[in-house]
DNA sequence: GCGCGTTACTAACGCGAGTTAGTCAGTCTC
DNA sequence: GAGACTGACTAACTCGCGTTAGTAACGCGC
């Protein structure tokens, strides 16, 4: 029968320590010890069962507050994402990257506290004034971020997913100028020498910078002439892709190949190719780079660089749950891309 | 100079409110009153001034965990993100929607604590047992989820973004059926009567089923019959879109328009419909739904219905808000959707 | 000059854990 | 058989804050 008193359900009341304590008939500091496992502590086997079992039957839980503020941990890492105009490639691949992070932070006995900020600023400064997370994950930091070098300067943990040259703070990325290389040697090996390349976005920014060094590695490695006028400037969007690709067919109209460090951008390019009537990949090969979920829907499906995106999250967890665990990882970790190759790409004619 | 020791920057302590009440020479508990604004509580403006002074010049935080400790409230709202192939397109715009929830969550005065789930599984009940959350909103729901029965039972505070039928639960939404309707009522209105349906994924999911039953609502309200053999189930990606364009423009070569209920499976439609040497839209009219930002980039810019990902977020954070609150609202939550034309629909000849 | 109501505070308890410094019984050593 | 040691626990303190119950001073009415 349900009770008198209405229709919402009742809350049990959660048992805690002393509960559990008092039923196993021992004292707190022993369920204490006994559930957290505590080393060099003696606690005979029998006394071990009877707490046990205890916690069990009264769903014990502990209150994760409590133990925060007696144990001076939270146990939680803020997750500190930053909306900007270089991000939009790796948006899509977001939702990965979380997953990522989410599970590496689990086995470190972590949380994750999300902080969105506009791309304009935003604090999150309060985090760890409130001691509300033991460590940061900073993704698409700034130079000019003030809050991310005072905090790096007093020593608070953080790891930095991108790149940020002008600061010491150990970052995790992917390594943008290995892939490009990658992405070009490709092109090469299919015999093309007039290769241009389309920029993901301003050299401004790090990752078109490096993508753009990894392009000379390769055309360096292989001894064909780098020419600028081959290399013509993306940003972000397909809009702009395809702009850049209708400027390099005008300038350089003996391109066979042309690797855009950007699918979304490449999805512009592709566009401006076949309205120019260059036909993908009979006359004009392309490679993207980030392989976005679209890419192997694009026409043609495009050949590109994979950006681990799950992977790179992980990395940035692991490499903060180790620092939080007084492990000193490594203070710049890169991780591999891979080439995927498909339609948008052929041996030149 | 630096201190012998190392180089290690020294760590401020951090100040306590028993520290601004020692300097502001007042108790604690007043310290607590004027910091909190606490109504009722008579301070004379001379002594609020003192403590306010005092906190300012020992840059004094409160410390979460203690405050969450005392006040049996965390402040914190859990984000329990489901990966699921329905999601891919809600994927695209998961940096948006966390940007919603993000700053409604923040006005109300909670962080946001995320926990990204396998689609086969990973638990959250864990969050709420260990007090570390208020409430929760659940992205993308399965009728299955038996925590989440659970905890809706116990009566927990909980905001469904999406849908689940099954369960009465407060639940935040797009507009699937009337975007659908408004989608249909434009190719209605530039003269199209042979309209076919391409849904976003099997019917058995709900945004899917209500979709095309805003097509019919079109329909109907233009007395045009509806024809089970224009409708062809999609699933989620590009793939299916192409083949169910390729299946519809077979079996029903005479239609001269058709809505695409999601703009990634629009995007694979596009493409047969080119093969098929269909010219979009002077051949064939074609509304997407999502507006994915990719979307404006399509050959041809996509028409489509957006989805407002950031308000839909800002609706749930204020929905669990409100609720938390002690504020009921409503129970189900429908957001408006927008169409936005684009070049991939045109009268019919 | 005693009670009553304000005003402006404060002492002390409680939240639910982790942890330090024991206690106490039994065993081993020489 | 006194002292050292070990094994198995526990009392009591601590973390930093919110909050309840209370106090002390003051004015006011009669």
């Amino acid at each position: 029968m349900v009770p008198a008193g209405g229709i919402v359900a009742q809350r049990r009341q959660r048992a805690t320590s002393a509960d559990v304590a008092a039923r196993a008939e021992v004292s707190r500091t022993t369920v204490s010890f006994v559930l957290n496992g505590r080393p060099g502590a003696g606690i005979s086997e029998e006394t071990r069962r009877r707490v046990e079992d205890a916690a069990r039957e009264l769903g014990y839980h502990p209150h994760g507050a409590a133990r925060a503020l007696a144990g001076g941990a939270s146990h939680t890492i803020g997750l500190v994402l930053r909306q900007s105009p270089d991000q939009v490639s790796v948006d899509a691949l977001l939702a990965e990257t979380l997953f990522g992070i989410g599970s590496e932070a689990h086995l470190g006995g972590y949380r994750v506290l999300l902080e969105p900020l506009s791309p304009d600023g935003g604090h999150y400064r309060d985090l760890v004034n409130s001691q509300r997370v033991d460590g940061l994950i900073v993704s698409g930091p700034r130079s000019d971020d003030e809050e991310l070098v005072a905090l790096v300067n007093e020593g608070f943990p953080i790891i930095v997913q991108g790149s940020l040259p002008s600061l010491a703070v150990p970052s995790v990325d992917v390594d943008n100028r290995a892939g490009a290389r990658t992405a070009v040697e490709h092109l090469l090996e299919l015999g093309h020498r007039r290769i241009g390349c389309i920029t993901n976005a301003p050299l401004a920014y790090t990752a078109a910078a490096d993508r753009l060094a990894g392009y000379r590695d390769a055309l360096d490695a292989a001894a064909v002439a780098f020419a600028p006028a081959l290399v013509v400037q993306g940003a972000f969007d397909a809009a702009s892709g395809w702009t850049a690709m209708q400027d390099l067919l005008v300038h350089a109209p003996d391109v066979t190949a042309v690797f855009v460090a950007s699918d979304i951008v490449a999805f512009g390019a592709l566009r401006a190719a076949r309205e120019a009537g260059r036909r993908v990949p009979a006359d004009l090969s392309v490679v993207g780079f980030d392989d976005i979920p679209l890419a192997r829907h694009f026409d043609p499906p495009l050949t590109t660089i994979r950006l681990p995106a799950r992977a790179l999250g992980a990395a940035a967890g692991r490499a903060l749950v180790e620092r939080l665990a007084g492990r000193a990882g490594s203070e710049r970790t890169l991780l591999p891309t891979e080439l995927v190759v498909r339609d948008s790409t052929a041996a030149r004619r």
